[in-house]
DNA sequence: CGCGGAAAGTGGAACGTTCCAACGCTACTG
DNA sequence: CAGTAGCGTTGGAACGTTCCACTTTCCGCG
């Protein structure tokens, strides 16, 4: 129960010294005497004395706190870039403050919001549903860096992420190698990444001189989604052979609607995946899939927002990071008699 | 870039009234009037004013935050519980600061000791790893609630869990009565729920007359944990003819380790997981579970954890939900001749 | 033996809020 | 027309730190 916490001061007068002392001690310098020290130290930890951290954060003007927005815990995929990103704070010595959205856009601003309001010093923004403009804005005020997506621009935005398009095309040629023509794209809808797969699964169907095979149908970025455009996919005539979802995540879905629907994953139809969530590398689900680094793309947005926020006035940086085609069980070559003359 | 941000009294300042009078306007105070609200409104818009959260919760002694602990993000399971724990925080008012230990009782700890340092009125600890003692040291000094757990307690402790043993007994019914009799577990290692998880076996497989069949392997609850403990599992002779395996990520890697063996599930072996995870009810995994009410876990516990900020002094409570087993496609009569005269 | 300088310790002023007691008005009441 | 009630507004004192400029103490050295 929280009667009136001991403060500075508390400890100061059990330790007989002055509150600017118990301060310095408590923060390890040098100049302070071996006896005071363990003095404070000692009525420290019988008050059970513990900062408070508005206070620091008010009086240093530093609350040495980054703040991290992701998109959606439900899929494992944040958890592996948050691991990359946490690590990496942390050996910066700067805690994190995590938030979620929901993929709603008013929360996700709301919540950035917060951030800002608890004065953190930097923002990691791990995939997002938000106006460009919102962006911008915030940026103004914090070193921000994008995760994921980089058609937001501004002088202090940074980014991390993949060729979306070119992995999509890894992806398509994969199917197409595999002897693959009727191949679907189910997309995960209005957003930027969505988009930029839907475009290299359209330009790699041309490229393969399959562009009148083309076919998209919009779904979203989760299981639910994928599943329910699959089932579409799966009315086509003549159907698909192949499918190539916009993430791991939809393309599981998918996969359980050929399933549900008495076809066999990859004899009747192949699935292809994106974004390498370790999940998917089960023999279960053995996912076809294509790769991001994730861990990695969290480390190296952490690295670029310390390196910001040590160096405001830097360039603002792209980085790209590759793309990866895993192959998996969810793949094959498509039945004989599915085999139009190729 | 984030020169000097304005404060209320840049505010105050520009509108021509005093600080106080921004203050009460800023939040939304009915003693400003129309006239110097909108004023004063202007004028913080103008200069991109936002109040500073750790000079607000200094004056107000009240951060109006709830911290939370997770024990793992790549477990979907825990998205949620979250998933309740926030809705019902925002519908108070309150924000979130949400923190992981990975499972570390030291990283733990350390992320616990923050969360309490940035005042925090109240702790929800969703599974956890941590000694007795540290959580009711915690629990001095803060409101604290405890999901999946209740092996702690303390005035100020209360939790919601389910019963594990009952929930691990259903598992073992549900095999015995689709005529199962080598039957083991794949535990979960040396934590609190896996260990309830495992008398819940122990108690009724005896119950069931099959004491002597049986036998506990130690895993632990990740995919990797129940793939290395089913490849054990399967070199049994006899080779058991179903699993209970701890949790439902355990279960996927079960389920891998036997497909990888070349053998099926539910045909050869029979997997049960534990949680209810959203995922296992795709028709890829259709994992047969006992499912705990999850989202309804962490409102109740957001629900408990008010109810204690505004009662510190009521008894501490322990809530029991009811887990319940969901049959699937993962589970199924053992083959005939698996089939021991029963 | 006095002096300089380092080491150890101090009190007060910030930091950006909220709260509180008190203020000046205006408008009503008797 | 004095008294009072309320409204809108105000300055100052908190809140618990850190930082800074300063003091005291002590030591070695010329």
């Amino acid at each position: 129960m929280s009667e009136a916490r001991p403060t500075i001061h508390d400890v100061a007068a059990r330790a007989g010294v002055s509150k600017s002392l118990v301060s310095l001690a408590m923060r390890g310098s040098p100049k302070v005497s071996e006896r005071s020290r363990s003095l404070i130290l000692a009525a420290a930890a019988e008050l059970g004395y513990r900062p408070n951290a508005a206070a620091r954060s008010l009086a240093d003007r530093r609350s040495h706190t980054v703040g991290v927005l992701v998109l959606d815990l439900h899929n494992p995929v944040f958890a592996e870039i948050l691991d990359g990103v946490q690590s990496e704070v942390r050996t910066h010595g700067y805690s994190t403050m995590l938030v979620t959205g929901g993929a709603d856009p008013d929360l996700e601003q709301a919540e950035l919001e917060k951030l800002l309001e608890f004065q953190v010093e930097g923002l990691i923004v791990i995939a997002h549903r938000l106006p460009g403009s919102v962006l911008r804005r915030i940026a103004k005020e914090c070193p921000l860096v994008v995760v994921t997506r980089d058609d937001v621009t501004g002088p202090s935005i940074d980014t991390v992420r993949n060729d979306d398009v070119a992995g999509a095309r890894l992806a398509v040629e994969h199917l197409v190698a595999l002897g693959h023509r009727r191949i679907v794209h189910l997309s995960g809808g209005d957003n930027r990444v969505s988009q930029d797969r839907r475009d290299g699964y359209l330009e790699a169907m041309r490229t393969a001189g399959l562009a009148g095979q083309s076919c998209v149908i919009d779904g979203a970025l989760t299981d639910a989604g994928g599943y329910s455009a699959a089932q579409q996919a799966l009315d086509l005539e003549p159907r698909p052979t192949a499918m190539f979802a916009a993430n791991d995540m939809s393309a599981l879905g998918a996969i359980a609607a050929v399933q549900d629907r008495g076809l066999g994953v990859p004899g009747d139809v192949s699935v292809v995946g994106y974004d390498g969530m370790s999940l998917g590398a089960l023999r279960t689900l053995s996912l076809t899939t294509v790769a991001q680094p994730l861990g990695e793309m969290g480390a190296l947005a952490a690295r670029r927002l310390f390196d910001r926020i040590d160096h405001p006035r830097r360039r603002s940086v792209r980085l790209r990071v590759d793309a990866a085609l895993v192959p998996r069980g969810s793949t094959a070559p498509p039945r004989r008699s599915d085999h139009p003359r190729g």
